[in-house]
DNA sequence: CTAATCACAGAAAGCTGACG
DNA sequence: CGTCAGCTTTCTGTGATTAG
């Protein structure tokens, strides 16, 4: 499902009554019609079209982050699939006051970039290349990635963010990242890596081990790629979970 | 027109779960 | 190991809509 399928944007239009104007045939903004609904939502869906359809035509995702629900902006994924960043960190430890960024890898389709701490990570880089999406998707990166970045760099993130974990929490996959790749069939050609391994490597590589940091860094190479398959995955389910349109 | 109903929005509270 | 956003549920207030 795309943006314009989309009338939860509006303020005043709920998923409810969204759900009864795609049963009435009305599955996009173009086929709205006034009389669908009560005068005064009409002229609230109406304005909002008629702004939505212009920032959309401009391709500007920063519009549709506040806009949209933070729950929904998985719809934004197949407007924006090939602008999307997709976004994993490595770090010392969980807690951000004591430990610190090693490696961050960030992949767009065709594009995987891997930053690493001390050679080429820096908060202008980094932002740099957060800037050039429109939509980033992370896998529990509301509660870790996003903010151990905000505080470590100071970096911004204002496009829309979709964390894969409550959507997958919704279509009952749960148990982390690697549980859910091996769940939804998404292949891995070798034994994966677990948080300690990462923290392992990273101290490998401090003490002169150049190897470590090769493994560490195409470890996190497959993690965003693999957050790609994922996100393809998931939100194919949830649109047929939610998009309804009638026969 | 009024009254009853409906749906959204916001607040409060509790809880789950995942990251290195 | 430390951490808490965001989900869910429940409740209430407020408009909008619709039935009469």
């Amino acid at each position: 499902m795309r943006i314009e399928n989309s009338f939860i944007p509006v303020t005043g239009v709920g998923e409810r009554t969204e759900r009864s104007l795609w049963e009435a045939g009305v599955t996009r903004w173009e086929s709205f019609a006034p009389s669908a609904v009560g005068a005064k939502q009409a002229e609230n869906i109406e304005s909002f079209i008629a702004e939505a359809s212009e920032r959309l035509d401009d391709g500007d995702a920063r519009f549709f982050r506040e806009r949209f629900p933070s729950g929904s902006h998985w719809r934004c994924y197949e407007n924006f699939r090939e602008e999307t960043c997709f976004l994993d960190i490595e770090t010392t430890g969980l807690d951000q006051r004591r430990h610190d960024v090693t490696v961050v890898g960030t992949h767009s389709p065709g594009d995987t970039e891997v930053f690493v701490a001390g050679r080429d990570l820096t908060a202008e880089r980094l932002q740099r290349r957060l800037d050039d999406a429109k939509l980033l998707v992370t896998f529990n990166g509301k509660r870790f990635d996003v903010p151990f970045l905000e505080s470590a760099f100071d970096v911004d993130v204002d496009v829309p963010h979709v964390d894969l974990m409550y959507p997958c929490r919704r279509l009952g996959l749960t148990g982390g990242l690697k549980a859910i790749e091996r769940e939804t069939g998404i292949e891995r050609d070798r034994q994966d890596l677990s948080g300690e391994d990462a923290v392992r490597l990273w101290r490998e590589y401090e003490r002169g081990d150049e190897g470590a940091l090769e493994t560490l860094v195409s470890y996190n190479r497959d993690d965003t790629e693999n957050l790609r398959l994922l996100a393809d995955h998931v939100t194919d389910l949830l649109d047929s979970d939610v998009f309804v349109s009638p026969e």
